[in-house]
DNA sequence: AAATATTGTTATGATCCATATCAATTAAAC
DNA sequence: GTTTAATTGATATGGATCATAACAATATTT
């Protein structure tokens, strides 16, 4: 039960708290004295008794969308990155980077776009990806001796020992999510999604 | 075999067609004439035998992530969400506004907030969504009779129209992953995911 | 009546993702 | 062996999605 509130529990994403702390530095100094149109269009009326309209404060109805795979699979990745995102805040990592250094870990010397690819993001946008792991000194592009277009990819000491704390949090997640999800769950579910992703 | 090829076909996403669209009709005329600093940044360079390099062109080690449920969620999703996009390629709706006409059908004449807020969407995020329905003649907002700050949404003709003719695609790719995923299995992966996204 | 909350709205900024284009280099074609 | 094509990393840019601040109209609470 303790394990399964881990995965709830609202806690900010990095990149909420990030931005709200933007947010509080800026202030929005509209700077424009003339108060441009704001507030509402006007919306056709219509008679009460339309439609069902109202049925009162219930909740609605999502029977439709509950059954859908691509729904819950957008909510439950939604909810699982949030959690994600909370448990690695103090390691400042995104799931997407964690993904990285675990790939580069595991092959190392690799040219990024090799890296790149398994993970399915673009060579272009891994560029700026990797600069930010190199800038914080996590991760290294050396030249490759045998092709001078490639760089081969590392990871430093830094990297290797925040990735290896990243690894704990990561088992703790892995965990809540057999606890939640019964015997068996967890296992069952990641061969679905596997099949579903056509990944191996 | 012939309904799981229907789940693998790389065929271009909404979004990718009219970017694609729109750069033709662009051609990037740089207008400066200076040509901005472009090129590589030296990398340091490194002794070949400085680690195990290149294994040759063989396939990389991804075992660290394949059985983590977060990863695997992500790259279910974006497989389906192509998926799902190239089937309603010809209705030009997307997943999102799938969803939304789906629940105001379910739930008609509730408010604006109400429905962006079981669909996780931000009331304000809402707001642009409902206005591109309504201007395609799919969705309509009535003021509300009993509350003048509230609109009732419905679906119009139209709307339902071709939310009945999605409703038939999203259907079929509900029986693609049953045969994906074998019988029950698609079930089970359904149930295993709402309890992940806590839905109901 | 005044203070506060809700609802829809606009504007804005952040992040993510895809594409076009380029320079350097390597591989392939002729 | 020179010309042509492909690969690799990089920059710039635009689209889509998402979160927040601020605001007007209205409703609710005090």
């Amino acid at each position: 039960m303790g394990a399964e509130d881990d995965l709830t529990q609202a806690r900010k994403t990095q990149a909420q708290r990030t931005q709200a702390q933007r947010a509080q530095a800026q202030k929005t100094t509209s700077a424009n004295g003339a108060p441009a149109r704001r507030g509402r269009k006007p919306a056709r009326a219509v008679e009460p008794d339309d439609a069902d309209e109202m049925a009162e404060g219930s909740d609605l109805d999502l029977t439709g969308l509950t059954s859908v795979v691509g729904y819950t699979l957008r909510r439950a990745q939604m909810a699982v990155f949030e959690d994600f995102s909370a448990r690695f805040a103090t390691l400042d990592l995104t799931p997407a980077q964690y993904s990285v250094l675990l790939v580069i870990a595991d092959n190392p010397g690799r040219k990024q776009s090799e890296i790149a690819r398994v993970l399915g993001i673009q060579r272009t946008n891994f560029v700026v990806m990797l600069d930010q792991l190199e800038k914080r000194g996590l991760a290294e592009r050396t030249r490759s001796a045998t092709d001078a277009r490639s760089h081969a990819v590392f990871l430093t000491k830094a990297g290797t020992a925040l990735l290896n704390k990243a690894r704990k949090l990561q088992s703790a997640q892995e965990e809540d999510f057999a606890n939640l999800l019964g015997p068996g769950g967890r296992d069952t579910l990641v061969s679905l999604l596997r099949k579903v992703a056509r990944i191996d």
